[in-house]
DNA sequence: AGCACGCCGACT
DNA sequence: GTCGGCGTGCTC
């Protein structure tokens, strides 16, 4: 019997199938972690595949030296899933097996969280005998007992603490109380209230019918408000319920405790938590509850998605739209490509959720591809918040040249004079995204990457947010020594200090990458902002997410169209998709929500059909819109990323990768909408060069086109560049 | 990734 | 004359 196995080392050289011979008596099957003895060491590996014979040189072949678990690690259908990901996306398997098995279990350091725990070991009446023989002024061993009467048993931590470690150690040692030890699961998030059982209403009530009485993917398209939440909480409710299992994927960690706090209280403690945030052990652990069978619901972040779970039920992808579902980094996978292997694998609804659903998805749903249902009232059946559009140009012309406009100022005001909530949003962190002196036009840049620096008033710094290196802000401009600086870009900090000193007796809350770094710190700043009235909160994307607020009646959008700026395709669909989030927040509960769109561009329009909520009409002119200029839905993105330290070697590399492709283009005229080399958007991060080639590939023959990319790129790789293929390719930065 | 083999400069 | 630099090449 020989083992196909891959050696866990994360090397392009190595990442391909070495087969060795199973030893008699030793069982190994798909999928199990194994040691293999590899040139001269020792190795951990993964068999993909058993075989009767193998076409390597017998002489060559060595034996499997141990199996690393009882059972294999990697379920059959996630084995399946790494081979279907490999073929598809040309991902190294080792990548793959990375994302399928926690760091820790690889490392063979498992080391599971161990409490000592104390117990009274003697019967009452020993008990009763030793306190009598104890001095009366040993009051902390007698306190010590009594609580454990009461209590049972008790953490050794907490019972030093209370009753000194001298006490709690004579008695242990007097053999009245007793050491022992348990495993703990280390609890990511505390347990929490229990549900008010809610009544769904009867569109609430069809569309979880409709969906756990359906297979195939389902496009959920539910207006801001309108209970997607509760939908796929009962739905996933009828799954246990039938002796499935299920995941449910959110767009940002930060999310996850409210999700989890949701379905902890419905669902019991058989939940895990699976996310990036995560520390290694645990994520072991969490990963551990679930491939135990412990836990049958998964909440996270996309990752979550390849949690070790057997027969599901159902997939939900809640915010289908966002971008995070894309992995933009090493092994580059598109979540919901995952999901529909996963859900077909186990013949199960595949659900997509979403206010403003993609582009794509929605595409998919007209073609047939997707089944869709909508749910177009809100659950309070209050109207969705009135949008008005604030034209900043007039602003600017009257004279205004602050960052509010003074349609959005009174009503501010008067918002906070109700005592009511505000939320502010900014698509922009940190103070001003660049300095620039008045005299010169000198601008600080980065010396590692090709991009101005943001100032940041807390910290008095000047950083790069791609590299994330820190400066001593300016006082004066080093080229002239100018000390008049103009601050461009308006972002959340600056906003917050200008709204401060406005409305000193209000608190300005902020709610962006910076100040939500610390763990929970989301939920802190969240809460907060919930318990205090009236109160502004300033923030990025952020804020846009799913936080259900009942008293925030006012929503500003700045400069909505800074994303309208991206000469990204998917800009409109962007700017809709943020405006609509937004502006959901507002009005969730009795008092109708007002928001404020402030705008350069007022006559663009996504405005018009983003203050109507009008996402159909919206889909139809940008789908058409895609089609006449071939962008997906009607193309596939494929961008080569070429990166290096040297900037020729970067190019050449690039250049040679470009020559072929334009020969391959030639024979397959059909085959290619666009083709086009260029040094990146940024053409330098971290000191490292980028390049690029961006094509467009007619969707007939896109499996043949990628499997020749694939090849020219595997054909013509020049050393010390690493290129990355990346397919649905979002940000080309 | 590691570790070996392999061919050219400054040291006892 | 040797120790050692890290450049290519292999690992079932």
């Amino acid at each position: 019997m020989v083992a196909q196995v891959i050696v866990d080392i994360a090397s392009s050289e190595v990442d391909k199938i070495f087969d060795y011979l199973v030893p008699e008596g030793l069982v190994v099957s798909c999928g199990q972690r194994v040691m293999v003895p590899f040139g001269k060491r020792q190795i951990e590996g993964y068999v993909v595949g058993l075989s009767d014979n193998s076409t390597v040189d017998p002489q060559k072949l060595r034996s499997i030296l141990s199996t690393l678990d009882p059972k294999p690690l990697i379920l059959p259908e996630l084995m399946d899933l790494a081979k279907f990901m490999k073929s598809y996306y040309h991902l190294r398997y080792v990548d793959i097996f990375r994302l399928l098995v926690p760091s820790m279990i690889r490392s063979g350091k498992i080391k599971e969280l161990i409490v000592k725990y104390v117990r009274l070991q003697q019967n009452e009446e020993e008990v009763a005998h030793y306190v009598s023989s104890l001095r009366k002024n040993a009051t902390s061993c007698i306190r010590a007992i009594q609580y454990l009467q009461n209590v049972g048993t008790a953490r050794i931590s907490v019972m030093n603490k209370t009753f000194g470690n001298t006490a709690i150690k004579k008695l242990v040692q007097d053999g009245v109380l007793i050491e022992y030890e348990e495993k703990q699961n280390r609890l990511a998030y505390n347990q929490s209230t229990n549900s008010k059982p809610v009544t769904l209403t009867p569109t609430q009530q069809d569309v979880v019918d409709f969906i756990t009485k359906n297979q195939g993917v389902i496009l959920l398209h539910g207006v801001t408000g309108s209970g997607k939440t509760e939908v796929y909480m009962n739905a996933i409710k009828k799954v246990l319920e039938q002796g499935k299992n299920a995941i449910m994927l959110v767009p940002e960690i930060s999310l996850t405790p409210q999700v989890v706090r949701n379905f902890e209280a419905k669902f019991g403690t058989n939940i895990a938590v699976l996310h990036s945030g995560l520390g290694s052990s645990e994520r072991f652990d969490e990963w551990n509850r679930i491939y135990q069978g412990q836990a049958r619901v998964v909440v996270g972040a996309r990752s979550a998605i390849f949690a070790p779970i057997t027969n599901l039920g159902m997939v939900v992808i809640d915010e289908e739209h966002d971008g995070s579902y894309y992995s933009e980094s090493n092994p580059r996978y598109y979540t919901h490509e995952v999901a529909k292997f996963r859900c077909a694998y186990d013949h199960c609804p595949l659900v997509l959720g979403s206010a403003t659903p993609s582009i794509e998805s929605y595409h998919q749903a007209m073609e047939g591809k997707y089944q869709l249902v909508t749910m177009p009232q809100r659950v309070n059946q209050k109207p969705l918040p009135n949008i008005e559009i604030v034209d900043m140009c007039k602003e600017f012309r009257a004279g205004n040249h602050s960052i509010f406009s003074g349609t959005f100022l009174e009503r501010l005001k008067a918002s906070l004079q109700k005592k009511e909530q505000v939320m502010i949003f900014i698509n922009r962190r940190g103070y001003s995204s660049y300095i620039m002196c008045r005299a010169c036009g000198y601008i600080p840049k980065c010396p590692n990457c090709d991009v101005s620096l943001c100032y940041h008033e807390q910290e008095k710094q000047l950083k790069c947010h791609y590299c994330g290196a820190k400066f001593y802000a300016l006082t004066a401009c080093p080229e002239c020594g100018n000390k008049d600086l103009k601050y461009g870009g308006v972002g959340t900090q600056r906003a917050q200090k200008e709204l401060q000193e406005a409305f000193p007796d209000v608190p300005v809350f902020r709610l962006d990458n910076d100040t939500t770094k610390t763990k929970n710190a989301h939920g802190k700043i969240l809460h907060d902002f919930s318990q205090t009235k009236p109160a502004i909160l300033v923030g990025t994307q952020m804020i846009a997410k799913g936080h259900d607020f009942a008293d925030v009646t006012l929503v500003g959008i700045l400069d909505a169209d800074l994303s309208l700026y991206f000469h990204d395709f998917r800009a409109t669909e962007k700017t809709f998709q943020l405006v609509t989030q937004v502006a959901g927040r507002a009005g969730r509960s009795e008092k109708q929500g007002h928001v404020v769109l402030q705008t350069f561009y007022p006559k663009h329009y996504v405005y018009r059909f983003a203050a109507n909520y009008d996402y159909l009409h919206f889909y139809q002119k940008e789908d058409n819109l895609r089609e006449i200029t071939h962008f997906p839905p009607y193309s596939k993105i494929v961008r080569m990323l070429f990166v290096g330290d040297d900037e020729d070697n970067v190019k050449l590399a690039a250049h040679n990768t470009f020559l072929k492709l334009k020969e391959y283009r030639a024979s397959h005229t059909a085959a290619f909408f666009f083709l086009e080399g260029m040094k990146s958007p940024v053409g330098r991060i971290n000191n490292k060069y980028r390049y690029q080639i961006v094509m467009r590939l007619a969707l007939s023959q896109q499996k043949e086109s990628l499997d020749a990319i694939y090849d020219i790129e595997e054909k013509n790789r020049v050393k010390d560049v690493t290129c990355f293929i990346e397919q649905n390719a979002q940000n080309l930065s």
